[in-house]
RNA sequence: GCCGAAGUGGCGGAAUUGGAAUACGCGUACGACUCAAAAUCGUAUGGUCUUACGACCUUGAGGGUUCAAGUCCCUCCUUCGGCACCA
C-alpha cells in the first residue's frame, strides 16, 4: 500500500466529482429535497478567510450526509461582489471593479475547489451580474409599486470618510461601521424602505422558525416591540396637546412633569411663535443648538450627567388628577421614538427619577392604579410602538446596483418600464464620490439625462445605488433557477425547494441580513413571487476563527491564516477535520498550528488501518462500540457537534488498531462515516476496497439500539459519596445482587469496619452508595 | 446600566438525565525502532503529602440543597457577545 499522498488524491477526486457532476441538485427530483445554504462570500482581494470555511465545512458535512441518507441535496454558492473594499481599491488603483472583482472571484473559486466542498457550481451566482442585479431592480420597482420605497427628506448618519448615508443599523458606537470614522448628522434626500410595515411579521413568525434561541432573541430585541399608550396631556390656557407615548399607565398618578424631545414640533413652534407664553425662548434655543452638535453617541451616553431646560410660563395637566406640571425639553428624550415626548414618573423610573433630583422636581408616591381602567377613563389611546426603523436604502457610491427610478420635472419621481431592466451600471473614470455627496454616476451627463417614462419628457436618472445588502436580500431564491430569463426564479422551482431547510452563517449577521432578507421574503410571499412566508427553516452562526494570538484575524495584526499553504501542505481533508475538531461551533476559538498536525496524523492513522484488512476475519470483537459510535457521530453531527463526532471516530480507529486483523466491514464503516468530514481520502481508500461507486452513494450507517447496550459494566462503589471501589458487574445487575456483592468486598469492609449502614442508594448499571454514620 | 453566554489540566476542550471530573486532540517526559534524525509505536502526564500502599485537595470565589454537584439554588468576581437614556 502506497502512503497517503493528498495532493495526488485530492486533485484527482475533485476532477472526478465535477466530471461526473454529482452534486448538481436535480428540479422536482422525486427524493425528498434538502436546501443547505451558507452565506455566499464577499470576494475581497485578500482570498478566502478560515472564518468562511468553517460554516462551509460544517454545511458542507451537512449536505454529504444528507446525500447519504437519501436526499436530493441543494448546496449552492456565489459571490455577494457588490461593495466598499472592491470600489475603494478601484479609487486607489484605477482598475475597474468588474475587473478586480473577476480576478476575486476566479481565486475564491479556485481555492474553494481545492478544499473538495460539494458545492453545486452549476448554480453559481454573481450580485454584480446585470442578469442577478436585473432582478434586484425589478423587486426595488415592485416595493416601490406597492408603497414600501418613498424617497424622504431626513436627518441620516453621514460619514465623513466614506461620504454615504448609512442606516441607523449601520452605525455602531456613533461610527461608521465599515471605516470606523466618525459619523454626523446630515439632511439628505434618500429611498427609504417601510420595514417597520412587517414589524409585527417579521416577531410573530419567528415562532414558525428554528433559529438558535439568542438569534431569535437578537431578532425581537432589534424589532423591540412594547405595548403602550397615547396619552393626551393639555397645556393650560391653549388649544395645544401634547401626547405622550408609555408603557406605564398605570403610574400616571406620579407623573410630576412632562419632558419633550429638542426636535418636538411643539418646542420648534412655541420658539418662533411670538405670541407663544413661553418666557425663556433664548435659553431654550441655545439649549437646542447645543443638543444638535452632539452626535447620537454622546447623546445617549449613559454616564453623562442628565440637561435639560424648562419651558418656562406654561403648565401642562396631568389628566388623571387635573394637576398642573412642568414641561420641560431634555436629550434624554428622543424624537424617533414614540411621540417623542413623556410623562415623567420619577417614583418608578430611574432615569426620570435622576432629572428629578437634578432639578429639584417632586417626587410622588401616589398608589398606582389599573392601566386599563385608567385608559378608559381619560380617554387614551392603547398603541404598540417598535424600535425597528425604515431602512435608508440609498448610497452615494458607484459599486452597487442603480437604483431604477427617474426624475422628471413635471411627474415627479417615475419607475422605470421593467422592460428597461436591467439599468446597467455605466463606466466611469473616477470612483470617487462627489464633494457634494453625490455617487461618482452624477457626473455622467450622457446616462443621467434621459426620457421620462410617463411623459416622454427630458428626465434624470436616479444616481444612487443601493446598499451591498440588496443583493444578499434574496440570493437564496434565485439558487433555486440561477440562469432565468424571464423571472427573479420560477415559481414551481421555488416551491420545489423553498424555504432553505438549514441556513448556517456569521452571528454577525443574524440582526441585520436575518431580518432585511425576511422582509424581502415576506413581501415577495405577499405579491405571490416566493413560495413561503418565512425563507429560513433553521439558521446557526459559527463562532469566529481567532488568530493564534486569541485576536481577531486582520491584516494588520499580521495573524491571518492562509488556507492555500494548510491546504498545499497537510491536504483539504485535514484542514477539514482540524476545523470541525478545534472546538466548539458556536464558539469563538483561536487557529492553532499544531492542531492541524494532529488532525493529519489522525488520517494517516485511518489510511494505515487499511493493511489490517482481513478477509478470513468474519467476526467482530468491537460490535457493541461500533453500534454506539454510529449513533454518536449521527446524533452529533445533527446537533452540530462536530469536534465530539470526531472525537467519536478517533476512538473508533483507536480501538480498531489495537486489533491485529480487521474485518472489511467494520473498516468502510469508519470510512463512511468519516467520509463527510475527509472525502477525498475516503473515496480514494473505498475505491482502492474495489467499490466502483462512489462512497457518497452509501446510505448512511445505521445503528441497532439493541446492540449498544454493554454485557458488563464497572458498578461504581461509594461510601458516604466518595469513591471507594469499583468493580465489573452483569448490566442490568439487580438491587440486592450487587449490595451482596459490594458488601463482600475488603476494599468496602476495612471503610465500613464498626460503622453502622443508615442507608444504600443503588443507580442501576451506573452505582451504589453506601451511607453510614 | 440591561440582556445573553461562558469561566474545567501546560494548551484546545469532554462530561444528553445530578451518579467514576479531566474523554479526544495538542504539548511535554521517558522508552522502542534507527549509525543518527524524522516519522511511527509504547508508557506516563491535575495538585499536595507519602520510600511505598495510599490519603487528602481540585471544575472563577464564597455559601447552600442532596446519599451524591462541573451540572441545581443564593451572593460575588472576571471574560466575551449583543443592546443601550426605547419611556
Amino acid at each position: 500500500m502506497e502512503m497517503y499522498n493528498h495532493k495526488k488524491i485530492e486533485k484527482k477526486w475533485q476532477k472526478i466529482w465535477e466530471k461526473k457532476k454529482d452534486w448538481q441538485a436535480k428540479d422536482f427530483s422525486k427524493k425528498t429535497k434538502y436546501y443547505s445554504l451558507v452565506e455566499f462570500p464577499y470576494p475581497s482581494g485578500e482570498g478566502l478567510h478560515v472564518g468562511h470555511t468553517r460554516s462551509y465545512a460544517a454545511m458542507d458535512v451537512i449536505s454529504r450526509k444528507r446525500r447519504m441518507e437519501g436526499y436530493n441535496v441543494l448546496f449552492p454558492i456565489g459571490w455577494d461582489a457588490f461593495g466598499l473594499p472592491t470600489e475603494n481599491y478601484a479609487i486607489r488603483t484605477g482598475i475597474h471593479p468588474k475587473i478586480a472583482t473577476k480576478k476575486n472571484t476566479d481565486n475564491f473559486r479556485r481555492q474553494l475547489k481545492s478544499l473538495g466542498f460539494s458545492f453545486d457550481w452549476s448554480r453559481e451566482i454573481n450580485t454584480t451580474d446585470p442578469n442577478y442585479y436585473k432582478w434586484t431592480q425589478w423587486i426595488f420597482l415592485q416595493l416601490y409599486k406597492h408603497g414600501l420605497a418613498y424617497k424622504k427628506k431626513m436627518p441620516i448618519n453621514w460619514c465623513l470618510s466614506c461620504k454615504i448615508g448609512l442606516a441607523n443599523e449601520e452605525v455602531i458606537d456613533g461610527r461608521c461601521e465599515r471605516c470606523g470614522s466618525l459619523t454626523e448628522k446630515r439632511e439628505k434626500e434618500q429611498w427609504m424602505l417601510k420595514i417597520t410595515k412587517y414589524a409585527n411579521r417579521l416577531l410573530k413568525d419567528l415562532e414558525k422558525v428554528d433559529y438558535l434561541e439568542k438569534i431569535k432573541t437578537q431578532q425581537e430585541n432589534w424589532i423591540g416591540k412594547s405595548e403602550g399608550a397615547e396619552i393626551e396631556f393639555p397645556i393650560s390656557n391653549s388649544k395645544f396637546l401634547i401626547k405622550v407615548f408609555t408603557t406605564r399607565a398605570d403610574t400616571i398618578f406620579g407623573a410630576t412633569y412632562l419632558v419633550i424631545a429638542p426636535e418636538h414640533p411643539f418646542v420648534q413652534e412655541q420658539i418662533t411663535n411670538h405670541k407663544s407664553q413661553i418666557t425663556n425662548k433664548s435659553e431654550i434655543q441655545n439649549y437646542i443648538n447645543k443638543v444638535k452638535q452632539k452626535s447620537e453617541l454622546q447623546r445617549t451616553d449613559l454616564s453623562k450627567e442628565k440637561t435639560g431646560v424648562e419651558l418656562k410660563g406654561i403648565k401642562a395637566i396631568n389628566p388623571a388628577n387635573k394637576k398642573e406640571i412642568p414641561v420641560f425639553v431634555a436629550d434624554y428624550v428622543l424624537s424617533t421614538y414614540g411621540t417623542g415626548a413623556i410623562m415623567a414618573v420619577p417614583q418608578h423610573d430611574e432615569r426620570d427619577a435622576e432629572f428629578a433630583k437634578k432639578f429639584n422636581l417632586p417626587f410622588s408616591n401616589a398608589p398606582l392604579v389599573d392601566a386599563d381602567e385608567i385608559i378608559k377613563k381619560i380617554n387614551a389611546k392603547k398603541t404598540t410602538q417598535y424600535h425597528l426603523r425604515d431602512w435608508v436604502f440609498s448610497r452615494q457610491h458607484y459599486w452597487g446596483e442603480p437604483i431604477p427610478m427617474i426624475f422628471c420635472n413635471k411627474c415627479g419621481w417615475q419607475p422605470i418600464n421593467e422592460k428597461d431592466l436591467p439599468v446597467k451600471l455605466p463606466d466611469v473614470k473616477k470612483y470617487q464620490p462627489t464633494d457634494t455627496g453625490e455617487s461618482p454616476l452624477a457626473n455622467i451627463k450622457k446616462w443621467v439625462n434621459t426620457k421620462c417614462p410617463k411623459c416622454g419628457g427630458p428626465a434624470k436618472r436616479e444616481t444612487d445605488t443601493m446598499p451591498n445588502w440588496a443583493g444578499s436580500n434574496w440570493y437564496f431564491l434565485r439558487y433555486c433557477d440561477s440562469k432565468n430569463k424571464k423571472s427573479l426564479a420560477d415559481f414551481k422551482k421555488l416551491k420545489y425547494w423553498m424555504p432553505v431547510n438549514w441556513y448556517n452563517g456569521g452571528m454577525e449577521h443574524t440582526t441585520l441580513h436575518l431580518l432585511y432578507s425576511r422582509f424581502w421574503n415576506k413581501f415577495l410571499y405577499d405579491i405571490g413571487f416566493a413560495p413561503a412566508s418565512e425563507p429560513y427553516q433553521k439558521r446557526t452562526s459559527h463562532g469566529m476563527i481567532l488568530g493564534e494570538d486569541g485576536e481577531k484575524m486582520s491584516k494588520s495584526r499580521g495573524n491571518v491564516i492562509n488556507p492555500d499553504e494548510i491546504v498545499k501542505n497537510y491536504g483539504a481533508d485535514a484542514y477539514r477535520i482540524y476545523q470541525m475538531f478545534m472546538g466548539p461551533f458556536d464558539q469563538a476559538i483561536p487557529w492553532d498550528p499544531r492542531g492541524i498536525e494532529g488532525a493529519r496524523r489522525f488520517l494517516n492513522k485511518i489510511w494505515n488501518l487499511g493493511r489490517k484488512i482481513s478477509l478470513k476475519k468474519n467476526f467482530s470483537s468491537l460490535e457493541t462500540l461500533i453500534h454506539q459510535i454510529v449513533k454518536k457521530v449521527g446524533e452529533d453531527i445533527e446537533a452540530t457537534k462536530f469536534n465530539t463526532a470526531i472525537s467519536a471516530l478517533m476512538i473508533l480507529a483507536n480501538e480498531f488498531e489495537k486489533e491485529k486483523k480487521l474485518r472489511v466491514k467494520d473498516y468502510t464503516l469508519l470510512l463512511t462515516l468519516l467520509a463527510p468530514f475527509a472525502p477525498h481520502m475516503t473515496e480514494e481508500l473505498w475505491s482502492q476496497l474495489g467499490n466502483k461507486k462512489s462512497i457518497f452513494l452509501e446510505p448512511w450507517p445505521k445503528y441497532d439500539p439493541k446492540k449498544i447496550k454493554e454485557k458488563t459494566f464497572q458498578l461504581v462503589v461509594q461510601i458516604n459519596g466518595k469513591l471507594r471501589d469499583s468493580f465489573a458487574a452483569k448490566s442490568d445487575i439487580s438491587e440486592e445482587e450487587a449490595k451482596i456483592l459490594t458488601l463482600k468486598r475488603e476494599n468496602v469492609k476495612k471503610w465500613i469496619r464498626d460503622k453502622k449502614i443508615i442507608k444504600i442508594i443503588f443507580v442501576p448499571n451506573k452505582l451504589i452508595n453506601i451511607v453510614t454514620n
